[in-house]
DNA sequence: AAAACTATCTTGACGCTGTCAAGTTTTCTC
DNA sequence: GAGAAAACTTGACAGCGTCAAGATAGTTTT
């Protein structure tokens, strides 16, 4: 519908989706309400039509954002349903994939959008289902001998924070080459993994 | 050297100084190259006798609130020399607390600087100084029987990952309240740290 | 079908920002 | 003490987020 209408008819997502490829071809830096106006050709105050303000259009952006890691992560894990010991080794690669690959997306995701608790219903919704979604594999991982039993919360958590860690200092560039010349990433995600597993996993 | 006199003195510092006090007083969001200045009492242009751009500034401001991390986890391990044991966790609560207390200036100093990798050295520095305290901490354990021996780069990458991981985490509010309800940030850390040791770490 | 209403979008303005150019004042160097 | 270099000010520029006022398009009411 991107017509030469006076009206957009879908300028919402249109604004949203222009912000995505803002933040993947320019970067962070780059992303300001009126660029992402006039990627999607209109005029600089059209945005305030759909979002209050800036806030709220990142908050958008990075609900696009976990939408698309939720898919990536689920696509990892779909077909291997039935061995949790994949899936959870899947889940790291593609969490580590997604943050390498739309690194400013990810970056603006957990750059403090949730501080405004409950001011953006749609990002908290799939926020936790991404982590509920990791929390499923941890509780199959458990009922298939691969982590201990018990406390599946506390696991879930931990796996979690472990891979943002590393993945977040890796991004950071916090990881030394001495370390980086031996060790792939992929490695030290499935050596920090293994910390909490009964089996070897690969 | 804060006299009225049209040289400052000490301007540079002075702007870090001043950097750090809005960071923690009005958040990131107040922070910007003339709000420094004006806290300083100079010139809007000033600041660029000393910094190339606003970049360079917050990299000075990132290097000074790693010399606060650093100084923290020195100050949480030092009178636990000799038992590696207790200083890991103290350096854990240690980085928590940091990161809890100084909320803004933790954001700072993990949100891209090191993107230009060598611009800044003293940041380099500094930050590396930091990683390897942990490090040989780590190392420590290694020797005393507390984490399994060999690969002690892996080992202290992961656990470094893993503590900042979890940390960053609760900051972005990314940990549900039916984990918060149950554990408390410092359980978790413990029961994550935990997974490496051979003893029972409290 | 006309009128009233509402959502959407444009235009124009405000103060704030980072940055640069030019000029002024102080300190350093010889 | 002269000349150079460093530190700082003033003034300007474009870009930013935001708001107010107005134009335009759908939608609803009668």
């Amino acid at each position: 519908m991107t017509t030469d209408t006076y009206h957009h008819g879908d300028l919402k997502n249109a604004l949203i989706q222009a912000g995505v490829d803002i933040l993947a071809r320019d970067g962070i830096g780059a992303l300001s309400l009126r660029s992402v106006a006039r990627k999607a050709g209109v005029s600089h105050s059209a945005p305030y039509a759909h979002f209050p303000d800036k806030q709220a259009l990142i908050a958008a952006i990075s609900t696009e954002g976990f939408h698309r890691l939720y898919t990536q992560l689920e696509a990892a894990a779909q077909p291997l349903a039935s061995n949790p010991q994949k899936q959870i080794v899947a889940c790291a690669r593609a969490y580590l994939n997604f943050a390498v690959q739309e690194r400013d997306i990810f970056n603006i995701m957990f750059s403090g959008v949730l501080e405004q608790e409950k001011a953006y219903p749609d990002f908290v919704e799939i926020s936790k289902a991404t982590s509920t979604l990791l929390a499923d594999i941890v509780s199959e991982c458990q009922k298939a001998g691969i982590f201990p039993n018990g406390q599946t919360d506390l696991f879930a958590v931990a796996i979690w924070g472990q891979l943002h860690g590393i993945v977040s200092l890796a991004l950071e560039k916090q990881i030394s080459h001495t370390v980086l010349d031996q060790y792939q990433l992929d490695d030290i995600l499935l050596f920090a993994l293994n910390q909490f597993a009964l089996v070897e996993l690969t």
